[in-house]
DNA sequence: TCGATATATGAAGGGTCCTTCATATGAAGT
DNA sequence: ACTTCATATGAAGGACCCTTCATATATCGA
């Protein structure tokens, strides 16, 4: 068994009990692992759910033109045209990156006559992008 | 010129004072931008490096196999082989993914003897985890 | 109703990057 | 010194996705 395969099996319990005395070259197993803190480690993660989600969302917002259009956001209502302008690129990329936001829940729009007005979602957002902010604006020694 | 050019020239003054009564079809130009709007929403938002920074950071938060690792290490901290264990995957996915983490500032570690253990490099990368959280776990209606 | 405007969407191409496999480095034990 | 173990790294391929171009939908004005 290579190296690098995966270890998922190890902490699972419905293998046979071990038998003992058997030689290390036979069995995948590292030596290293802390069972325990593993454990507790899992128990304290989040619902893989949740992590799928936020793993999507934190994907979005790392696109540099669709964080650019939620930083414009936090400050204010934007219409499409606005956005475009702003960031100085088409209304075909502004559009298909607002989409790509909307579906994820980061950012709502209300629409008037033909024009579409866009916001943030909700405050987490705004929350989100301020705390990122202060952590890559961070003085490093 | 197609619909959807960039519109970056539209607020610069470095062009010509237009003609006035020029038709329409002549030139590039929206109708529904808020300049105003738009100015106040550039000076809002923050730097572009900034900006750039966020996006890498949010990028690679927003891949699931490197969010696993920085929720896990939010609980605390993990050598190399538990994560490979907690993650069930294998050792070189850990390894490059927490290089990445590691580039950005995101995880720090601490070499003994052969072990290395990984933690996250600093609170801003938790508290942002869990505003990320609350943002997807939300209800909605 | 016809044209113009604002926005949305579909398809496609090209670049990016995540995973895998293989190997390298480096430390500890014998 | 040599082997073993923990981790790091390089290369490659295949999937994913961002941008562009073209077109569709819908609203407003004449």
């Amino acid at each position: 068994m290579p190296v690098n395969a995966p270890r998922a099996a190890i902490l699972r319990n419905d293998a046979p009990p071990a038998p003992s005395r058997r030689r290390k070259e036979d069995v995948c197993e590292v030596q290293c692992v802390d069972e325990l803190k593993v454990r507790r480690a899992r128990g304290a993660m989040p619902a893989p759910e949740s992590v799928t989600a936020l793993a999507a969302t934190l994907k979005a917002l790392g696109d540099p033109t669709r964080l650019r259009l939620a930083t414009a956001l936090a400050a204010t209502e934007l219409c499409v045209c606005d956005l475009a302008t702003l960031l100085g690129t088409s209304q075909s990329v502004v559009s298909h990156s607002l989409r790509t936001l909307r579906q994820l829940r980061i950012v709502r729009y209300r629409k008037e006559g033909r024009v579409a007005y866009y916001s943030l979602d909700d405050p987490h957002v705004a929350a989100l992008l301020a705390i990122g902010l202060d952590h890559v604006e961070e003085e490093r020694e």
